[in-house]
RNA sequence: GCGCCCAUCGUCUAUCGGAUAGGACACAAGGUUUUCAUCCUUGUAAGCGGGGUUCGACUCCCCGUGGGCGCGCCA
């Protein structure tokens, strides 16, 4: 069977990096085996669900190229779908309806944990199990479950339950006398018959567990006492998450499940259900969470966790894609810069790491710094001019010739597109000026005198970047000072800061009209 | 409270019982350079603690500790 594999999100509020992670590693995985990656947009939540949250989903899948392989599919258009299935269910005697509290209306539909295990070959026995329970509360037990209070650490009772299936040949005690067998009573509960035994101390059953092999957390086993059965038709009639996502993960025939491993708990439930509904389970790979600089995990306040922030920040989607590949997963050896043909190519779910991740934005800036030094020009172009988008200022255009000078001359030293933001000076003549440092440099023997002859020199200077070097030297000499000594503070009375390409190169670039008039104007504010 | 999961430099990671625990980012020092960035050298820096198993443990097991997740008619 070919692989299919789906990202799932639901479109409340933007995508956070840890879910687009988590498209990642699909996207990788399905590419690696050739299978499909989908795209399943979990829309059942109206309230929160908005078209803005979708689109701007949209435009981060896009961004970082995750093409899906098929058209998405909306979860909200599967609801009849999904409540036939609750209605098989219920049918089947394997769900029922929780009476209306208020008494009005049908109730909402809840899915029993099985309670006759033998065909299910996920499920198996652990040994008798015993707990402690508060005399002070009744233990109930009934069709829908058992409740009972636990005993705390000081002696309080502590409100506790699980499903039927979960208590399997319970036995209920009060001083070692046994006051209920659930084996003598399974008809009558059965038919709806509900027990409350008072003043019982101990009650004792048979621990059985549901178990799944997890692709990259390995053998994961999860009590059935630990376990409650689940709504999945609310009583408002809307099918609940775990229904229409296992009804859905069937309907797509998907293959593997790869998700954040916030949703280990949910796997077990899932897998029951999918086994009452009749449907082959997928093999499932829970990944480690993506935490934030202070440790803690992401969460919807994180201003700077979003994919559409890193993209406004400046990232390039390659390199966000790659450094994000490398949270929580290797190649095994010491690549780090991969192309996707790589990263596919090398991918492997055996190779998740199951312990979380902590984002490091100094290692995506230099990761990015290496991927837009290596773009082509005009991709490196076209970006920073987006970038300058949200800039007060703004280049004569996209493909002015002059923009793509200064775009080549400085790409070498960007790190984000938007430290273009910081080319002010080739384009504004009133671009500011590091006061301090043209002070301080101006303060030196001979340099004024220098600059003015610099300026005298530069008249007659075709403004390659030998004669620039040249009339500098020639400069230096007239004033005195010393081999390269004027560069500095050329370069500040040039582009008014002290750091930049190479001085020459600048000046080139710039050319005669706009050296000669922030020079002549530097050099008139300090007479 | 109960259940499940996780644990190597500050951070991301390599190591699938066996040599001085390797790489990258960051940081520090030095060199190159026309400032900055680059580039080159070098350095600081790690197996959470305690028990076992073993000739040998970062690696396997147990107990602690710390962290995360889950325990909704949210997804």
């Amino acid at each position: 069977m070919s692989v299919r594999v789906r990202f799932a999100p639901s479109p409340t509020g933007h995508v956070h990096i840890g879910n687009i992670r988590a498209a990642i590693f699909n996207w990788l995985f399905a590419r690696h085996c050739g299978g499909k990656f989908l795209l399943r947009i979990e829309d059942t939540d109206r309230e929160r669900s908005t078209p803005e949250a979708c689109s701007s989903l949209m435009d981060a899948i896009d961004w970082l190229g995750l093409a899906a392989d098929e058209p998405p599919l909306y979860q909200s258009s599967r609801r009849d779908s999904h409540l036939l299935a609750a209605e098989k269910l219920l049918q089947q005697g394997q769900a029922y309806r929780k009476p209306e509290a208020a008494g009005n209306g049908p109730g909402a539909v809840v899915f029993r944990i099985p309670y006759e295990t033998d065909r299910i070959p996920f499920i198996r026995e652990a040994g008798p199990a015993e707990l402690n329970v508060h005399p002070d509360e009744p233990v109930t037990v009934s069709a829908e479950g058992i409740t009972f209070a636990q005993v705390s650490r000081k002696g309080k009772p502590m409100p506790a339950g699980c499903c039927l299936a979960g208590a399997k040949n319970l036995k209920i005690f009060a001083a070692d006398i046994c006051l209920f067998d659930l084996a003598e009573h399974m008809a009558e509960i059965t038919q709806g018959a509900a027990f409350s035994l008072e003043k019982a101390d101990k009650i004792s059953f048979l621990r059985r567990e549901v178990v799944f092999e997890d692709t990259v957390k390995g053998l994961l086993a999860k009590p059935l006492d630990g376990v409650k059965d689940l709504v999945i038709v609310r009583s408002d009639g809307n099918p609940v998450f775990h229904l229409a996502n296992v009804c859905d993960d069937a309907f797509q025939q998907i293959t593997h499940i790869i998700r954040g491993d916030d949703h280990v708990e949910n796997t077990f439930r899932h897998l029951l259900l999918f086994n009452a509904l009749g449907f082959a389970a997928p093999v499932y790979a829970h990944l480690p969470m993506i935490v934030n600089a202070a440790g803690k995990p992401y969460s919807k306040r994180d201003g700077d966790a979003y994919v559409g922030d890193f993209r406004n920040r400046g990232f390039c989607a390659d390199a966000l894609f790659n450094y994000l590949s490398l949270l929580g997963w290797s190649p095994g050896d010491d690549r780090e810069k991969m192309t996707r043909a790589e990263m596919i190519e090398l991918f492997t779910q055996e190779r998740v790491k199951s312990a979380a991740a902590q984002m490091d934005v100094k290692k995506l800036t230099h990761l990015n710094w290496m991927y837009l030094s290596e773009m082509e020009s005009g991709e490196f172009c076209r970006n920073v001019w987006q970038a300058l988008a949200g800039c007060p200022w703004r280049p004569p255009a996209e493909d002015d010739d002059y923009f793509r000078k200064v775009c080549g001359l400085m790409q070498s030293r960007a790190n984000v597109f938007s430290d273009a933001a910081e080319w002010l000076y080739f384009f504004d003549e009133n671009a500011p000026v590091d006061q301090a440092a043209l002070d301080k440099q101006l303060a030196r023997q001979g340099v004024k005198e220098a600059l003015h002859a610099l300026a005298r020199l530069l008249d007659e200077c075709n403004f390659s970047e030998e004669a620039l070097a040249a009339a500098l030297r020639a400069a230096e000499v007239a004033a005195g000072l010393g081999e390269g000594k004027l560069n500095q503070p050329a370069r500040i009375a040039v582009t008014g800061t002290t750091r930049g390409a190479g001085i020459y190169e600048t000046m080139a670039v710039m050319g005669r009209e706009r050296v000669m008039q922030r020079l002549r104007h530097t050099l008139e504010l300090t007479q």
